[in-house]
DNA sequence: TAATTAAAAGACTTTTTTGTCTTTTAATAA
DNA sequence: TTATTAAAAGACAAAAAAGTCTTTTAATTA
């Protein structure tokens, strides 16, 4: 569905959310820690979204990872956007050039369907809504 | 959603369903023509599917690829069960070692709904289905 | 201001996926 | 039964994804 590294930005983003909802900031290896991913694999995956704006951080001591509460506000389909790309949002499900109703492939009607769903799913969830069900314990990020 | 492999191999499924209706055989290069494959990839996917029993194959003259009335009956999950495993029927959307009502990550609830009509859609179309469709040129296996 | 801390950047390696090419095997047809 | 045809098999190669390591830059603190 996702690949690793948007699976890793995603877990990423609902921890760094929950350890910075004090407005204090959180370094690389807690995150790589606390989401179970290579600790240098997460760090490029998190510059980068700190390039497009998706992440803040925070050079230095006291420094590292952050969200405010408008970043908290992000929807999953923005990371997913901003790491995968809009294949999953667009892309037809047999791998045809373009998907298209004019020109569908033999799953297309059946695919819209579930390609809306996902889409539905993806605008609507937030990273801060997650991550309040992770503060509740109701969710992990990581099998222990 | 599924690899390059499982894509041409749904595809060329159809299409052998299609091109055997009458009983004939197709060959790899009709195939790899008719669906926009390289032909020596889908000749080794269609090999393993052939090893598997998915699809069914004579050598020499007038031989090729076939499917039977049977084979004509199977199901998009058999062929991608083959080609992918089953991650996508089973495998957590976050990317945890497995995916458990018991110890949820935060997109469970929302991705096992999803995960659910994919499998259905997959267990209920049967390469039969969607091959008549194609001969009523109501759909399309590739973009001329 | 100098030392320290932690992210940013970028080079590099490994693994997996995707794709290519050549040789072998088995069926048919002359 | 010999020549021909087409899939089977398997070795390679290229590209992309995943992961590692080192150096640089920018903060903070002493
Ligand atoms: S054309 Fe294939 S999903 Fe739309
Ligand atoms: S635990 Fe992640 S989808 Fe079920």
């Amino acid at each position: 569905m996702f690949s690793k590294t948007c699976e890793y930005a995603i877990r990423a983003m609902i921890f760094i959310a929950q350890q910075s909802k004090d407005g204090s900031r959180v370094g690389i290896k807690e995150i790589a820690k606390g989401i179970d991913s290579p600790e240098h694999f997460i760090a490029k995956i998190l510059q980068d979204l700190g390039r497009k704006g998706v992440v803040q951080s925070l050079k230095g001591p006291t420094g590292g990872f952050y969200l405010d509460n408008s970043g908290r506000k992000t929807t999953l389909a923005t990371i997913v956007k901003a790491v995968d790309g809009d294949d999953i949002f667009s892309g037809c499900g047999l791998g045809l050039k373009q998907c298209s109703d004019k020109h569908p492939c033999p799953l297309h009607h059946e695919f819209i369907n579930i390609r809306k769903d996902i889409t539905n799913m993806l605008n609507k969830t937030k990273v801060g809504d997650l991550q309040e069900q992770l503060d509740k314990k109701l969710t992990f990020l990581r099998r222990d």
